[in-house]
DNA sequence: AGCTAAACGAACATATTATAACATTTACAC
DNA sequence: GTGTAAATGTTATAATATGTTCGTTTAGCT
């Protein structure tokens, strides 16, 4: 009876739960198969190897036959506090609508943020470009790209944030000059402000515009209307607003007569 | 009689007393599903949800489909050819021996390189000192580190290194002063000559020195006589050696004669 | 090489869960 | 009581996860 409760732990868990346990199973031993694993969590073996195809992408595991093993090569952590994608579609689709604006030989600049983020995974295959970034994050995605090379900006590591800024980023960042700066933004005021939860970043987007000569802010429609801790500045000193057609056609118009080229996009 | 009260302990709760015992499942399981709370405290799965959202907030768990498991860090993940490791013991016991010349509220530069990375393992219970590293490895390391505050220098990261180089790096480093730098080395010349394997990083190596007030290389016996691609500059440039008792009595003298306080440790 | 059993992956069908909007209940002040 | 706000429940629809089938690939064997 007992042995049957403690069982049943491991059954009926959402699916993530059940990839965080199979990731502990490497603890203990070198690999895991995906029969056993089935057995175990009382699933099907299709959906042991969608959790193996998740955890192959996610963390660090090789998928064999029949199961997986850990991978070879040494990881260096990073703390990321992996925050809820709140318009994950909405953020994929503006990232592919920014990708467009990259072209062959450019120098980029990618701030810190979950909607660059998917940017940088979109820059994967760019040929020639060089990418200046503050976010371990988006360092971390672009190291293996062979047509991009990763500039990562000095600074302080915040913790628990994936992340670098201070005065150090600052300085460093006065040290180039780029084509175009990709900003994400916590807030849009509806008089256009654009602002950060965090006052250092704040800072770091406002050097990020002036050393770039075109610049590009990309927000999804729920952070229109609003505010955060700190102004970096307004739509009017950016080139490019892309956000998607879910925000209220009568403010993106307004935001329109400030200067920036609005591009929205449909999810 | 007991476990009536019990169940019934969880029926009719607050909504702060529901999500205060959603927490304490954590403990019991790896994680917990909507349909199995909401069964349990006799409430709607929406409710459920809904604490799990409010739960999210509070930065403890992350939502997932079906219900929730405990924040798990998100690796970013950095190459590191997990080089061997050719003298572990030696090159632990010369990082014990750097770790004296640390003293509380010092800024300190630590170079790349696997002695100092076992340098920097030794630093985690330092208390109010600054680390400023041009290694992920180091950064990484020391990220938790509640006493260290960890500057990470800017520059290109290298594919396959878990370090950054180059210009930036070196003007980066220009922003800073420190009380004491540890380097590590490819080879010591016998005329006291210090050598990198790389260009970039015998420049930013002499850099450190200039910016550090007082600098100490780090290396084991077997670099003693060997020579490198780059001369970064002589011992003469560095105010402590530290090696291991395996280094020939002779050469040690000699090195000593040119202004660096050498340091012996046992294996 | 050729064979065989196991494992894989794609595609589909099914079941479960999430979200948003609205309806209802509860709690509490007055 | 009555009004109000917060909490909870309900429903329809969308999103996601899972199971199943089947043709293909793979590892291991002779």
């Amino acid at each position: 009876m007992n042995i049957r409760r403690q069982i049943t732990v491991l059954k009926n868990l959402p699916s993530a739960a059940r990839q965080t346990q199979i990731r502990e199973r490497f603890a203990e031993r070198p690999g895991v198969s995906v029969s056993g694993l089935a057995l175990e969590f009382d699933v099907s073996a299709m959906t042991i190897r969608r959790d193996l195809a998740v955890l192959e992408d996610q963390a660090h595991i090789q998928r064999t036959h029949g199961g997986a093993v850990l991978t070879q090569r040494m990881m260096l952590e990073f703390d990321y506090r992996g925050r809820r994608e709140n318009n994950g579609a909405a953020k994929k689709a503006i990232a592919r609508e920014a990708r467009k604006l990259v072209q062959s030989g450019q120098r980029l600049i990618l701030d810190t943020g979950t909607t660059t983020l998917e940017l940088a995974v979109l820059l994967k295959d760019a040929l020639n470009i060089t990418v200046i970034t503050p976010s371990l994050a988006v360092a971390s995605e672009l190291q293996h790209a062979p047509g991009v090379e990763v500039i990562l900006l000095g600074g302080v590591i915040r913790r628990g944030s994936p992340d670098l800024t201070g005065p150090a980023t600052e300085h460093c960042l006065e040290l180039f000059a780029a084509d175009l700066a990709f900003q994400g933004a916590d807030g849009i005021g509806l008089d256009g402000a654009i602002y950060n939860s965090d006052l250092r970043l704040a800072r770091v987007d406002k050097i990020m515009r002036r050393v770039a000569t075109q610049s590009c802010v990309l927000a999804d429609h729920s952070k229109i209307g609003q505010t955060a801790l700190a102004r970096n500045g307004t739509l009017a000193d950016v080139d490019f607003f892309i956000t998607n057609t879910a925000a209220p056609a009568a403010i993106l118009k307004r935001f329109a007569r400030l200067g920036p080229k609005i591009i929205t996009v449909k999810p």
